[in-house]
DNA sequence: TCTTATTTTGACCATATGGTCAAAATAAGA
DNA sequence: TCTTATTTTGACCATATGGTCAAAATAAGA
């Protein structure tokens, strides 16, 4: 099967016409706004004439939308690895990790999700007020367990989650930022590895946390 | 002068005009983004017709510029306190609280001047390029003096920089973010000093700094 | 008071953009 | 092979928006 896939089902096409024009939107919605960002250029990214993506997806919001919710998605999954940890120095640590694999691999979905809560949340209100401030207080309450336990500093939890999203997200809205300070070179490899060290290690040694 | 200031002077007027213009327009391209922004709506925030926008600032670009220019000098200039630090408590404490306090008292200039370097900065990268760079080499000599003479340890000054601009600009940035998991209710007094000692304590121990 | 330079403003224009529509193309099933 | 349901696409439309312009208003100076 490595040559022509000639004609696709029907419901292949629909899903790879869909997913075309979400990794489109993301970048366009990325590197342009909301507003900024136009259905043509979604388009031509996508390689798709523009009615077609009107087809798909009835508004320019209604795509944003779905946007959004996947990088929410996405987000809300690299949040699993707090639960099964037995101590800060393994959660957080991990937690880092995690954040900074994903700024790295999805720094426009990063870049979609911060200028969407910029401008107020218009479209994931809800989620913020729901699955988001569940998602908080359960990790809240992890963090309280282990400064109870004596596994590291008393500090508010909430500051502390407030300053991992801050700094592992910061290497991809900021990018450009960090690259043009780089000699306007991306980060390598070991730069990278150099970042992730560096973030754990202050806010790990900050928190005075202890290996369970 | 209580009373009516009736007639300014013409002087006067163009002063306040133009204040008038850029105080409404970064506002609104706070909210709304550069491409979401319109000049009716700035126009209408400053209490003026468009047509005199128009009169002071040619294009749309332009009155954009001289916002994200007029923030650069106030991120700038908290910059200062930097250098008549005798240590790293000092320095990097009297920074963060500076810090704290303009994503405090300007949040839409923090959300102008995130919401450019995320889009690849197209107004301000001359300014990247040199002043920044500059002012950023220069606080990495400071810092990493301080390591040579032991007051902290040996972080890589920069990923401490980022981490710095990071958390502080966070407050502003997803200030709304941060207002929805406060119950939707702007950090108190109370709250902001409990915010900024936690990003003090946190990165300073984190980094092992010593008063010098 | 009169003239001139600056500032203000309503009306207007060209263009870009989100969205629509109907005809054509194509896959699925009979 | 033929019919039907789904998908694709070029052409089109209404509207919003950045920007212009000339007339009116106003302050400064003679």
């Amino acid at each position: 099967m490595v040559t022509q896939p000639r004609s696709m089902s029907k419901k292949d096409r629909r899903l790879e016409s869909e997913r075309m024009i979400m990794v489109a939107a993301e970048k366009v919605f990325a590197e342009a706004g909301f507003g900024g960002a136009t259905m043509q250029l979604i388009a031509d990214v996508a390689g798709l004439p523009k009615a077609n993506l009107h087809y798909y997806f009835p508004t320019k919001e209604a795509l944003y939308r779905r946007v959004v919710q996947d990088i929410f998605q996405v987000w809300l999954k690299a949040a699993d690895i707090f639960d099964q940890a037995s101590g800060p120095v393994e959660g957080i640590g991990a937690y880092i990790d995690a954040k900074m694999e994903i700024s790295r691999r999805h720094p426009a979905g990063s870049k979609v999700w911060a200028s969407e809560v910029m401008h107020g949340a218009p479209v994931i209100q809800d989620y913020l007020e729901t699955t988001l401030e569940q998602w908080t207080n359960g990790r809240i309450t992890v963090i309280q367990s282990w400064i109870d336990r004596g596994l590291m500093a008393p500090i508010d939890p909430r500051h502390l989650l407030y300053m991992v999203w801050a700094t592992t997200q910061h290497y991809a809205d900021f990018g450009h930022q960090i690259e043009t300070l780089n000699n306007s070179e991306p980060l390598t490899d070991a730069q990278w590895q150099a970042a992730t060290d560096s973030v754990k290690t202050i806010i790990l040694k900050g928190i005075g946390a202890k290996s369970a």
